[in-house]
DNA sequence: TAGATTGTTAATCGATTAACAATC
DNA sequence: TAGATTGTTAATCGATTAACAATC
């Protein structure tokens, strides 16, 4: 956890909904895969236990933090998959759709725009760009691939919210200078690069290979 | 941070070595990543302030993290790069390589396998798999394609620390049994599938939407 | 020297979890 | 009923950060 929390004191509205912590809003997300995943697997009902063995987070920590915004389950059974995953979205506000822009259709471009992890989650891609020519025209998944042209106009036409970047470390930061003057707020870096944005702006860079460091200290140690 | 910190009460060594607490390591991981980048554009020097506006880290937190090991930086300049990334590197035992192989040469697949992410953080992949007959023998970047039979071997004959998954949710389970027999202690799993292993066996599942949902949430917030 | 940045202290605040009553 | 699991309390512990002296 990076930075702290901060409360909103609500002039009492009818629910409590304060603004949550990192730590409770990064958890929650992980429940909300959890929870995703064994929908998919058929499952009706779970445990705080069979969260916690999957996640590796404490399950008196999961009850907490769910016991916090109301009594989700049932004593002696556990939680409704389904109804447990309703209340998390809306606590997360993460109940509707929302659209990405794709840039970058080269492998790893693909195995994003071809894989149903983000639709899992609500996400849909709306729009895949790539700077080379050849690849303009063609088709990813079921995406035709643009030449990133008139970004602000696309990002406002198409109501795209994230950016997902999927380009060689060398092309990174000016695409995100000319993402930010378009308007895009929350950018998801998968290149290597470092990327610096004005303050408004989330960048969340994804790099497995610092998660593979953090794994194998705690292997070696 | 999931868990809670073990400190081992040193009989009294020529250095304090405790374990870290995960948030420690976590952070020390990504000042590296940081500094990997720095280092190849060229900056010689950094400054606490400078890795907290790529970090989102309190750069008080990170000159207190970085003290705990020692006086690394300078007064009034900051810190150099390729010492600082030394010193991070001894703390987390991460300064040799480390053998990775690869499972799934698709799309996901080649894109690792033709990225430097892992190798330049002293991962090496040494072995690329596939179950599809079609695609053994073929070549993925520098890497021919195996059929994995005889993982045991395998892992042991070429030193292979961790595997990485990028095949498919049905397949992921039945792999990672095979690979926990064949003796692999730290699986990267980049399916969306959850995973069960024993308690011995890390998985680190890697969830983009996941990280997306918490990142709209301060969006929404 | 003047400016910048580190290293460290001290105080606060949130996270964590063992334990257990409540109850399905 | 007996067993299981939630919801909650209470106590501890670590994380966080403002502030500032030290010093390059």
């Amino acid at each position: 956890m990076s930075t702290h929390e901060t409360i909103q004191p609500l002039s009492d509205g009818p629910k409590p909904s304060k603004r949550l912590s990192l730590g409770v809003a990064s958890r929650l997300s992980r429940y909300l895969q959890v929870l995703t995943q064994a929908k998919k697997m058929g499952i009706k009902t779970i445990s705080s236990q069979e969260i916690a063995d999957y996640t590796h987070i404490n399950s008196t920590q999961i009850r907490r933090d769910l016991s916090g915004f109301g009594k989700f389950g049932k004593r002696g059974v556990g939680y409704s998959v389904e109804s447990l995953t309703a209340q998390i979205r809306r606590i997360l506000h993460t109940g509707s759709e929302r659209n990405i822009a794709l840039f970058g259709a080269g492998y790893l471009g693909t195995a994003i725009a071809t894989s149903d992890i983000f639709a899992d989650h609500g996400f849909q891609i709306v729009a895949v760009f790539d700077s080379d020519i050849a690849k303009i025209g063609s088709k990813v998944g079921p995406h035709l691939v643009r030449k990133a042209d008139n970004l602000s106009t696309i990002v406002n036409d198409e109501e795209i919210v994230v950016a997902v970047l999927a380009v060689p470390n060398e092309a990174a930061q000016a695409l995100a200078d000319r993402l930010v003057e378009a308007g895009i707020t929350i950018i998801f870096n998968y290149s290597g690069a470092l990327i610096q944005t004005p303050s408004a702006v989330t960048v969340h860079t994804s790099s497995p290979a610092v998660d593979l460091l953090y794994a194998l200290y705690f292997y070696l140690a």
